[in-house]
RNA sequence: GACCCCUUCGUCUAGCGGUUAGGACACAUCCCUUUCACGGAUGCGACACGAGUUCGAUUCUCGUAGGGGUCGCCA
């Protein structure tokens, strides 16, 4: 039976390099039908908050990584806090004083013989790695103060938690012999491991907080995008599904999980092609969906929506225009208020050419004449109107747009009038004959 | 400083001794078009360097350079 496991610390936000550990583990243990467990090693007390800790596990339910065993959720391995497990860490260190692998430090440390022998990593993803007898110092296990360090709490709750395998950062290779040492010492067996590449910034530096893109909320759940597009571009990062295109489903991308491939070079982040994964997510959801999720950042930049059905259309109006949810208020504002500013690009191109107005005027005449209200009719009185004008429709549509949105770019004319109704759509045309 | 991992278009990558080195994003051009987009087409563009091994290296080996990581009483 495979147990994974994701085990944050609870210091800050999740952080993009976090969220797709966590999510090759829940890959993994979806595939094979194995448990994912959630274990927050939240041992510096120090550091950690509970906020943090709340966050985290909002970023991952977010992302949709559900987890077996853990926090809210339970489990037969409990409790998954590590500041709650300390009787189990004291027994084990036990375990180790009476085999005579610790010794006390003058204020009350407790550090680890290392067995000082050559340990070898068998690594899913980097192959064997051969570490040399170290030199190091010992390592310590527990404070002065009694509480325990990282690489101790680690080892004892994989084996007490009965860790199959470990899919965790690549920062962690280098330090992983001490942590089979510890196994060994213990007398169990270690879980197997796979070192996942970094994740690094656009210009190849390390990712830090701060660094765009590095944190889940505050990048992702705050910057428009679907959780779908993070969690496929996050898989593409590190590991390249046997599929012959990128844009997979979370099924197909469970299927298709091989942790032999994934790959053992640290990948740049890329916001530009995070932003197209969206997009293509995006343009498949149904109108109640995208409205549903785009409903926030409308609210957010004061939109008020008085008709939920009209609201819904509109936003469905632009959705093969924007990348991200945040783009979508400035291309559908003017659906909601009738006081939008007119761009200043767009007074130029209206005052540009003496007559404008008329073509407006007589727009709006053939408009104001029409009984019902549809896209089709709407789309008949401007024909009409350019025919009694001798032009083209082509010649009203564009100075109609800028009357209507006070934009020079959006959905079509039509579905712009329609959508707004034919009081506001004359009342509108007026408005930009007068500026 | 020591040790570990890594190195194909700007970015993510395919490739597992012989290929016109393929795809995606980005970028450029064209088509479509009432705008902006979408979509379609085309183009631009890479094997870090140096030795070996081999009939033949992007591919195997070693070295160099470069990038990343670890060496905490942080995780």
């Amino acid at each position: 039976m495979i147990r994974v496991r994701f085990a944050p610390s609870p210091t800050g936000d999740l952080h993009v390099g976090g969220g797709r550990t966590a999510l090759f583990n829940w890959l993994f243990a979806r595939k094979f039908g194995g448990t994912f467990i959630l274990r927050i090693e939240d041992t510096d007390g120090a550091r950690n908050t509970e906020e943090a800790a709340q966050g985290i596990l909002k970023g991952l339910r977010w992302m949709g990584l559900d987890w077996d065993e853990g926090p809210d959720a339970g489990g037969s391995y409990g409790p998954y806090f590590q500041s709650q497990r300390k009787s189990i860490y004291d027994a084990y260190l036990a375990r180790l004083e009476a085999d005579g692998r610790t010794y006390v430090e003058d204020n009350g440390a407790v550090r680890f013989k290392f067995s000082r022998t050559a340990i070898t990593v068998n690594d899913l993803v980097c192959g064997d790695v051969t570490f040399a007898p170290t030199e190091e110092p010992d390592m310590t296990l527990r404070r002065p103060d009694g509480s325990y360090i990282f690489h101790f709490v680690n080892v004892v709750d994989d084996i007490e938690m009965k860790m199959t395998h470990v899919f965790r950062g690549e920062d962690h290779l280098s330090n992983t012999w001490k942590h089979i040492d510890l196994f060994n010492a213990f007398g169990a067996t270690p879980p197997t491991y796979a070192h996942i590449p970094l994740i690094l910034n656009s210009d190849g530096s390390k990712m830090s907080k701060r660094d765009e893109g590095s944190a889940i909320e505050k990048s992702y759940m705050n910057g428009g995008f679907l959780p779908d597009a993070v969690f496929n571009y996050l898989c593409m990062l590190g590991w390249t599904p046997r599929a012959d295109v990128e844009k997979l489903s979370r099924e197909a991308l469970v299927a298709l999980f091989e942790p032999s491939e994934i790959h053992s070079s640290n990948a740049r982040f890329d916001m530009a092609k995070c932003s197209w994964f969206n997009a293509q997510y995006l343009r498949e959801l149904s109108p109640e969906a995208l409205f549903a999720v785009a409903r926030p950042f409308l609210e957010k930049e004061g939109l008020v929506i008085t008709d939920e059905a009209v609201a819904a259309a509109a936003v469905y109006s632009v959705k093969e225009k924007v990348s991200l949810l945040t783009e979508i208020p400035s291309w559908v504002h003017y659906f909601f208020r009738e006081d939008y500013v007119f761009e200043a690009d767009v007074v130029t191109k209206l005052k540009a050419k003496p007559e404008n107005v008329a073509l407006l005027q007589a727009a709006a005449s053939a408009l104001a004449t029409q009984t019902e209200w549809t896209e089709a009719s709407v789309q008949t009185a401007v024909e009409e109107a350019a025919k009694t004008l001798s032009v083209k429709p082509g010649a009203l549509m564009p100075l109609l747009r800028f009357a209507l949105s006070g934009q020079s770019r959006g959905p079509g004319v039509t579905t712009i009038a329609h959508l707004i109704g034919q009081a506001s759509t004359l009342k509108r045309i007026e408005r930009a004959t007068a500026l």
